[in-house]
DNA sequence: CAGTGGTCTAGACCACGGT
DNA sequence: CCGTGGTCTAGACCACTGG
């Protein structure tokens, strides 16, 4: 065997890639065992096993111990999407970033955000209206609830400079969320703050955070008319 | 120092996020380098660089050759979406599957098309229909057009069984692709198979597929009414 | 129980990128 | 130039899991 000695991990990655496209490990086969490509590539077993690991981890593979390695018959195409700060977004298009409170009322959760944030009844909240321009034209409305408990900071948040977004991220970084999209009508409010007719089609991003199992934050931010996330894998 | 040895990547991963979420080391700050912290935990350094690295791969913290590892400013979220084939998505749902081929065309690719994909003028492609039922409702109307160079074969494909999606994966797997969630108003067509009145607020996911930089497919995938993708970070 | 991947180590050399 | 991370090695032990 052993070709011309493969010694990075990148290369066996590659060329290990290769053979399951070429289908000399078609889809359902095992690959041979780490020590066995070692050989065949003349490196150590810590280099392959970190190339099977990374193809492992783009979901090409499927590695499970005393089994072994086998390619992953319909390889589920994962794609990563960036959420960004709007700011970072709306700059990153060279265009002029301006941000706008709205509203900003500290009240008793209703009750769907109470059940749905499990927040007790009453429970205190702060809910935000905010709307961010690219060019002075309105690109994202930010309708956000932020559970006081979670954060009792941000009673005295400057939020008319910096967006809640921008602010929690500083404060309460690296919290767990739960993310989804979807297409909505434009209700009256979104309709307004956008600039666009109602029921207009509008991309929108649902965002619950949590902090150590305590919900911080849920928010609703719909983007203006048009606009499409995007990525590539 | 070294308080109780770590001497997994995991407990040392864990350990620096916990440095990091308590700032310890703020934002901006540099970690001490892979050495001293091999040395403070008591372990090789090769295991401080594999947790560090994932780290890295997480975004929490950038890494650089001679500057040293420092902790993200606005740590970055992003998120993982998992683009499945519509009859897993649905099947995980224990609903019923089906999936009807309602238009396959064989023709010159309009103007439009050619110029998207880079095609020579007139180039063949295939434009298909599809509708994806769950429980017998529409869950998901597909408007593809394939390039007929790219996979020859899909002229003999019987895509009156097996949607052209799993079709494509398992012929031509491994595609390097572009993709964007957007929100559009029903045209007559779309609504019509999905079966919600003309202009209803839908969901699509659009997704241009290369292979080896020439184009294989461009496909619009139109979602039921109410349809949110979801993830987790 | 035994096979395969999972992980760790101690040491080495290399490559990038500030100074 | 030279410090810091990037990677490789050879060898070892461990942990999960299939038979």
């Amino acid at each position: 065997m052993q070709s011309s000695p493969l010694s990075s991990y990148h290369e066996i990655k590659a060329e290990v890639l290769r053979r399951i496209k070429d289908r000399v490990w078609p889809a359902g086969t095992y690959l041979p065992k780490e020590t066995e490509l070692a050989t065949e590539f003349g490196c150590a077993r810590a280099t392959v096993n970190r190339a099977l690991r990374e193809l492992a981890d783009q979901g090409i593979v499927e590695r499970k111990r005393k089994s072994g390695t086998k390619v992953i018959a319909l390889p589920v195409r994962s794609a990563r999407f960036t959420i960004e700060i709007v700011r970072q977004t709306i700059e990153d298009q060279n265009a002029e970033y301006r941000y706008a409170l709205a509203m900003r009322v500290e009240e008793p959760a209703p009750d769907w955000l109470a059940s749905r944030l499990n927040l007790r009844r009453g429970q205190r909240v702060l809910h935000l209206h905010c709307v961010h321009y690219a060019d002075n034209r309105p690109f994202q409305f930010e309708d956000r609830w932020i559970n006081i408990a979670a954060v009792p900071a941000v009673r005295e948040a400057d939020l008319q400079t910096i967006g809640p977004n921008e602010w929690l991220l500083a404060e309460v970084p690296f919290t767990e969320a739960e993310i989804s999209f979807g297409a909505i009508a434009a209700n009256a409010q979104q309709a307004e703050f956008l600039g666009v007719p109602s029921a207009t089609a509008l991309f929108q991003l649902e965002r619950t955070t949590y902090l150590r199992d305590q919900a911080v934050t849920l928010v609703h931010m719909t983007y203006h008319a048009g606009y499409r996330m995007m990525t590539r894998y």
